[in-house]
DNA sequence: TGAATGATCACG
DNA sequence: GTGATCATTCAT
């Protein structure tokens, strides 16, 4: 399990770092594992794309909390989002999970498989995470979501660095290349 | 390209 | 209170 202390760092080196690591999800008996195939950065308070951007509100006041911190928030009227907090407590920063890759299943085809797992707001619908899990802890697994590190060390050549999804408004913040994605996964949710 | 669909935020 | 907006997805 992933402890803490990784989470105490920039939420640019944690969004990279998660790559290839694997997400578990455990519902009852049965437990879903995930590799985690693309992140975003959501660096701090000057970030314009960040929801923390202008201020402490009831909403993010999770991100200005402890590392390894969920936050999870509902969007559009329909979906659920995944973040990590990152950084020292009262540094808002977190880290959106926006794809992860299941195992092979005999059941579903790839297609299937990138159907329900491919997307911020997929993923949590696949792996039944809503607002319960918010300001929880992911370096615990009581409460059935936690994380696994990966099984080899990514080289830096195998991370893709792209703009981030959905921030246009961000102004020259919507052009960081603070998303990351692994170059060979099928499972990217937008080239 | 636009609808779905409701919490959240800024304003006053 | 009200109205605009939204770290998206899906169907047209």
């Amino acid at each position: 399990m992933i402890k803490q202390q990784f989470f105490n760092r920039s939420a640019i080196k944690v969004a990279q770092d998660l790559l290839g690591c694997f997400l578990i999800r455990k519902i009852g008996g049965e437990i879903i594992k995930a590799k985690i195939v693309e992140t975003e950065a959501y660096v701090g308070p000057h970030d314009l794309a960040s929801h923390a951007s202008r201020g402490r509100t009831a909403r993010n006041t999770v991100m200005f909390g402890a590392p390894g911190m969920i936050y999870v928030y509902f969007t559009y009227g329909l979906h659920f989002m995944l973040n990590i907090v990152t950084g020292e407590i009262g540094y808002p920063a977190a880290v959106l999970i926006r794809a992860v890759e299941p195992a092979a299943n005999s059941r579903l085809t790839i297609a299937e498989l990138k159907k329900l797992f491919s997307g911020p707001a997929r993923l949590t619908k696949a792996l039944a995470i809503d607002k319960s899990f918010n300001n929880q802890p992911i370096f615990a697994k009581k409460h059935g979501l936690w994380l696994e590190n990966k099984l080899t060390v990514i080289k830096p050549g195998r991370i893709c660095r792209a703009t981030r999804i959905g921030v246009d408004y961000a102004g020259k913040y919507k052009d960081k290349k603070w998303r990351f994605c692994l170059k060979d996964s099928k499972f990217i949710s937008k080239p």
